[in-house]
DNA sequence: TACGAGTAATTTTTT
DNA sequence: ATTACTCGTA
């Protein structure tokens, strides 16, 4: 009492000064409860409005008025959000409490994703829920490989018409689960080609959920699935819950019904928990995300949760905000105000009409190096797009003239098959059971194939040691030359484990078949290395293998190569990946139907809308200048009878002529120095959609 | 049984 | 363009 009287008397001067720097919206949320443990809070925060700066202050806020920090759990989208998020706490309880605050935000380390939390959970259950704790996660790759496995031994491989792939089956497969629905409903809705399917799917998820079990693995969902089912035993749910006092919970108009009903149990009441999130930035529906989560949460609770809305931006000019309101506007049902702010700008966004990509390419090559010679940094520069593969010209623009820049979203690091070769040896290592990995790395070996390999595998299941059952199983004579070396390098890693050592070990086996699969093993074999560096950053084998699934690092990110640190970089971002985040200047790719929206998205009205909004999320990342760019064709790499075409390309639908008032419209490059003869067409509205599908026909 | 060549089908976004 | 599956050959 004595303690806690004279710590606030002391705190009361810092502590004003830092909340200060808040509106009273934002303060609001952040002293809700006052440390205490309260009613259920729902932070609506629009685009901009200081939504991670607000929830990082409710967290120190709550530690600085005593909460335990190692009783806190905060979940959030991705694992870059949660380490920026604790850093940031951190910062502002130091500026507080000086030195002790280290000591006690280091206690925060109940931060990362849903996902990343249920790892470690299920890992602390394991003995009580009849989980082997030595389970390894697959990623999406890796489960795609194993519902194949599964496919096959079912005889689905050879149907007359043919079954969906495996990835499909895979993409079924998750959103059932995840939306917590039956399968048919799914069907009709999401997957409308398999509806023909419904009784040979439920077959073979059935069976895959059995090869899961039976080899110790979890994929992504059942992170969630075995979290929310534990849940469900009311003892345990009840344990999990008193370990924390205040959850609180960012992003949440991305969280699926699992990841709610997760939530539920864990604060029946709602006492203590803190939801953030923006209906108008919900673009995650694809992976079962559940609006509703969000308009629904206060009336969860015996309690009614408080609301408060951040409509402040602090982010963008009002000129782009007035656009970006204006595409959202459009939206048949919202719930959010429109944003406002107060930095004035007579800047409008500019919609820019460009010859094809090429151009596109051009246009963004030479407007960023414009502005980097006006003095901003390549960093504070960003180009987004719909799919992945939008940038391809784009990045081969900006690697022909030497602009350095890093792509998120896409490929990554992790899916090169030679990293995934090294990974799947250190998880068969880890997991003996894990027969997607043992497959593909028994199949490295000449001579081992598909049936060589699933002997060994049965050899080692039936045996009480999997070494010894290695050890003993007889492979064909042609793999002579590799099977011995292949045998002692499992035996020598099962023995004893040293890390990071082991990855080496691993590296020098693979090496020799690295050459004799690659043509170019040079560069691969430096991803190797630097997938040794991250290694080093781990303090074991399980921990390397289960961050690096949940959280694999972007091909070129920030953690993966020091080289980048320094220098400057243009970034290249989805739009989904680019959530959260911000940039000075802003380009955004392809603004035509059939790209945003995405052509394979405008047959519901719900997929339609969550386009609009993913517009939307791209426009708001913009702070003083935002180009929206809509090259007028496409070219199709068209069969050999019909030979390269190109298909004419109408702007988005999400801007239509009465909205043109809010943007500058320009073509590039100048009518002077336009390749002379041709005018552009001017309106011409084609069903590119129709075209796409007629390549096919 | 392994592997290479040829053919048919193919849905973006990500933890 | 990429991938998955079939078929023919060593």
């Amino acid at each position: 009492m004595n303690v806690a009287l004279r710590d606030s008397a002391e705190l009361t001067a810092p502590c004003e000064a830092y909340l200060a720097t808040l509106n009273a919206e934002q303060r609001a949320a952040v002293e809700h409860g006052d440390g205490e443990v309260t009613r259920p809070l729902l932070v609506i925060a629009g685009a901009g409005s200081g939504k991670t700066n607000t929830l990082a202050h409710r967290v120190a806020h709550l530690i600085v008025k005593g909460a335990d920090p190692r009783r806190i759990l905060l979940m959030t989208f991705s694992r870059r959000a949660a380490s920026e998020m604790t850093k940031r706490v951190e910062r502002i309880a130091a500026r507080v409490m000086g030195d002790k605050a280290a000591l006690l935000t280091d206690g925060l380390n109940w931060a990362g994703t849903f996902h990343a939390i249920g790892a470690r959970l299920l890992r602390d259950y394991a003995l009580e829920i009849g989980l082997d704790p030595a389970f390894t996660i697959h990623d999406r790759e890796d489960s795609a490989d194993l519902m194949n496995l599964v496919r096959h031994e079912l005889g689905l491989s050879k149907t007359e018409s043919r079954f969906p792939a495996k990835g499909t089956c895979l993409a079924i497969y998750s959103r059932v689960v995840n939306a917590r629905a039956e399968l048919e409903p799914i069907l009709a809705k999401s997957f409308p080609w398999c509806i023909g399917w419904a009784e040979e799917l439920k077959q073979l998820f059935a069976a895959y959920v059995d090869a899961k079990q039976a080899q110790n693995v979890l994929d992504y969902d059942d992170l969630l699935l075995w979290w929310a089912q534990m849940c469900a035993e009311p003892a345990i749910a009840e344990h999990l819950g008193n370990r924390f006092d205040h959850i609180l919970v960012d992003e949440y108009q991305d969280t699926n019904r699992l990841q709610a009903a997760i939530l539920l149990a864990l604060k029946p009441d709602g006492r203590g928990l803190t939801v953030v999130g923006d209906d108008a930035q919900s673009i995650y529906s694809f992976r079962a995300a559940e609006v509703r989560n969000i308009l629904d949460f206060p009336g969860h609770f015996p309690e009614s949760a408080r609301i408060v809305t951040l409509d402040r931006n602090y982010r963008s000019t009002d000129a782009i905000l007035e656009a970006a309101n204006a595409v959202i506007g459009e939206a048949p049902e919202r719930f959010t105000k429109n944003l406002w702010t107060e930095r004035r700008s007579a800047e409008k966004p500019l919609l820019v009409t460009v010859r094809d990509e090429a151009e596109q390419a051009n246009y963004v090559a030479d407007k960023v190096l414009e502005a980097r010679e006006e003095g901003i940094a390549l960093k504070q520069q960003s180009v987004l797009f719909r799919a992945s593969h939008h940038s391809g010209p784009l990045e081969i623009e900006l690697t022909r003239r030497n602009i350095p820049f890093v792509k998120f979203g896409g490929l990554k690091f992790l899916d090169s098959a030679h990293v995934k070769d090294v990974l799947a040896l250190l998880r068969f290592t880890e997991n003996p059971k894990d027969r997607v990995a043992a497959f593909r790395v028994m199949q490295l070996i000449p001579g081992i194939g598909p049936s060589a390999a699933a002997a060994a595998m049965d050899a080692m299941e039936r045996a009480l040691d999997p070494v010894l059952g290695l050890q003993f199983f007889r492979a064909p004579a042609r793999a002579n030359a590799d099977w011995p070396g292949f045998v002692d390098l499992f035996s020598g890693l099962r023995s004893r484990s040293a890390w990071p050592a082991d990855l080496e070990r691993v590296r020098l086996w693979y090496e020799p078949h690295l050459e004799r699969i690659h043509e170019e093993a040079a560069p691969r074999r430096a991803d190797l290395l630097q997938l040794e560096q991250i290694a080093a950053g781990y303090p074991s084998r399980e921990r390397f293998l289960t961050d690096l699934t949940l959280d694999p690092p972007d091909a070129t990110s920030d953690e993966a190569g020091p080289p980048h640190l320094d220098e400057d970089y243009l970034i290249l971002s989805t739009i989904h990946s680019a959530k959260g985040q911000e940039w000075t200047k802003v380009f955004v790719l392809n603004g035509v139907d059939g790209c945003i929206p995405s052509d394979l998205a405008v047959g519901e009205r719900d997929d339609l809308e969550e386009e609009r909004r993913l517009l939307y999320v791209a426009m708001t990342r913009a702070k003083d200048s935002l180009h929206l760019i809509t090259p007028q064709r496409f070219f199709v790499h068209g069969q050999a009878s019909r030979g390269d075409r190109h298909v004419y390309a109408s702007r988005t639908r999400f801007i239509p002529d009465g909205m043109l008032d809010r943007f500058t419209r320009t073509s590039w490059p100048p009518p002077s120095q336009a390749a002379s003869g041709r005018t552009p067409q001017p309106d011409i509205r084609v069903d590119l959609k129709a075209k796409m599908r007629g390549m096919w026909r």
